[in-house]
DNA sequence: CAGGTTATGTTATTTCATAACGCAAGAGAT
DNA sequence: ATCTCTTGCGTTATGAAATAACATAACCTG
């Protein structure tokens, strides 16, 4: 987050009550249909991830998962965000070290990020690389993933930090 | 590096002698036209950067920063690394945490990665994003700096990998 | 229920990166 | 030349992020 921002930081809601819950049904759902198990470390994190204002980063996600206030172990939270991404049910948002739940529909997707440097809001989209990467793969390349994370300011953040216009 | 790959790792050469020294000589002219100071352990740093033959992680670098075999501390090396970095010698790849030196001749680019899973070679390209942020920008989104990594097989592995044509 | 597979619990360790602080070296002004 | 401001370095220590390894439990399938 910037140094000369003061925000009360939260420009991405998070999921609460029936919401959240029915996102975590769909996830469910998702997983029914293609044989995977949504097993409880799993629909806790990804609930977590659901309910966080922004990127989560995966020893705040530990030190949150007792409902108790028992933290989990690593491992346990790092093997649900390794299912939840093979899934497409959260993403990894490489330059911040930290995880987001997916918010495109769609199943299949490259996830792509609008990161805002001050607020620190990460906002997903669909990145268009069919120019990107004609070139490469005429060189020979074979494309499998991309990470394409753009930093910056979001609207709200780069209205405020404009002088007055006069 | 990939499981089932057996390469003698090393599709990206490595500088050595005449054109080692070179490319050190030409970060150092630079600095001196922006009034920068290429200082022993930043000069150090860039030198492993550019002898080696694909990423290097930052403790490679440590542990091989002493011509003697001492170890530098990593402060020490990281701060090299972000002055190499901020004056465009070197890149960070993200999803690596590794850094490589800038390959580009131009002064001013925005770097992009092609990585490869089997052989571990980066190598640096230019995008162009025209078209991807035309809309975040008209959506009142000011980026500032994009980090592009894709990750497949380069030229060479891919053909080892593919199936032999009948 | 037997046997294979997938997921979890737990301990410990490894890997990656920075905080903090005092000292040294360089750049400008007087 | 000396003062002083700034930038960079050396050093110690710690923090943050991720994984290795291995034992146990749950699930599925025949
Ligand atoms: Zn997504
Ligand atoms: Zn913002
Ligand atoms: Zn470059
Ligand atoms: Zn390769």
């Amino acid at each position: 987050m910037g140094v000369d921002c003061h925000h009360t930081e939260s420009a991405q809601p998070g999921l609460e009550g029936a919401a959240l819950a029915s996102a975590v049904a769909a996830a469910a759902s998702k997983c029914e249909r293609t044989r995977e198990r949504l097993t409880p470390p799993r629909r806790r994190v990804l609930e977590l991830l659901l309910e966080a204002d922004g990127p989560m980063k995966a020893y705040d996600l530990i030190a949150a998962y007792g409902q108790d206030g028992e933290p989990a172990k690593p491992p346990t939270v790092y093997r649900a965000l390794d299912f939840l991404e093979r899934l497409g049910f959260a993403h990894r948002i490489e330059s911040l070290n930290a995880y987001v739940p997916c918010r495109m529909e769609g199943t299949s997707h490259r996830a792509a990020f609008l990161i805002c440097e001050c607020c620190g809001t990460a906002e997903e989209f669909e990145p268009d690389f069919s120019p990107q990467f004609a070139a490469a793969e005429a060189a020979g390349y074979a494309v499998r993933t991309v990470t394409l994370e753009a930093r910056g300011l979001c609207p709200a953040c780069k209205v405020e930090a404009e002088p007055i216009a006069t």
